[in-house]
DNA sequence: CCAGACGTTGTT
DNA sequence: GTCTGG
DNA sequence: CCAGACGTTGTT
DNA sequence: GTCTGG
């Protein structure tokens, strides 16, 4: 399974590993996503955070964005399958949306954020397309968001808790 | 019709 | 596979 | 923007 | 460090 979903009908397997992200906004026209997502072929990819770069000038200073009190959550993804002679390829992209208000401090995009087993269990099995829709919007829950000194550094190196925002609504 | 694209990000 | 643009 | 490469040889 | 590709 490689993140970079490749289209079913891609002719090869290296153009269609470019699609990391799926705008929530297009999903439904783009002929890359648009199957996956209405022939249920939706998924979670499991997360404990991710990392977003908010840009000063021409610096750009990388944060680590987690959920308080959840230690894993889901990104809302789509997966495919891609057939050749040489055997099958699974494949999936994870779909973003608008920043919510803590992230527009940072970055005017995040990933859709699915953070209970009821949203989990409507993303993966609804046939409902408001439903479906309404669940791809910006994550309404509070945010933890760290600064980070580099990126490349592991986790453990001391990171400073900064919390921009902890709004909830 | 038929070849070529099919995506996102941020920046200008 | 299906849509778009020329 | 941001991740990833950052090279040459010889062959087609 | 800097360029390139997506």
């Amino acid at each position: 399974m490689c993140w970079g979903l490749i289209p079913h009908w891609a002719k090869d397997a290296s153009r269609g590993s470019k699609l990391i992200n799926a705008r929530a906004e297009t999903v439904l026209t783009k002929p890359s996503f648009r199957d996956s997502f209405r022939f249920r072929r939706r998924c979670l990819v499991p997360a404990d955070g991710f990392y977003e770069w908010k840009r000063e000038g021409k610096k750009s200073t990388p944060y680590r964005i987690a959920l308080p009190g959840k230690e894993v959550f889901a990104f809302a993804g789509l997966w495919d399958r891609w057939d050749s002679p040489e055997g099958s390829v699974f494949s999936f992209t994870i779909i973003t949306t608008e920043a919510n208000e803590s992230m527009k401090e940072i970055h005017n995009r995040m990933p859709v954020i699915l953070s209970d087993e009821e949203e989990y269990i409507e993303w993966l099995e609804t046939g409902d397309l408001r439903a479906l829709k309404k669940i791809l919007r910006p994550y309404e829950g509070r945010l933890h968001i760290y600064p980070v000194s580099k990126l490349v550094n592991s986790p453990k190196n001391d990171m400073p808790e900064l919390i921009l925002e902890e709004t909830a609504r």
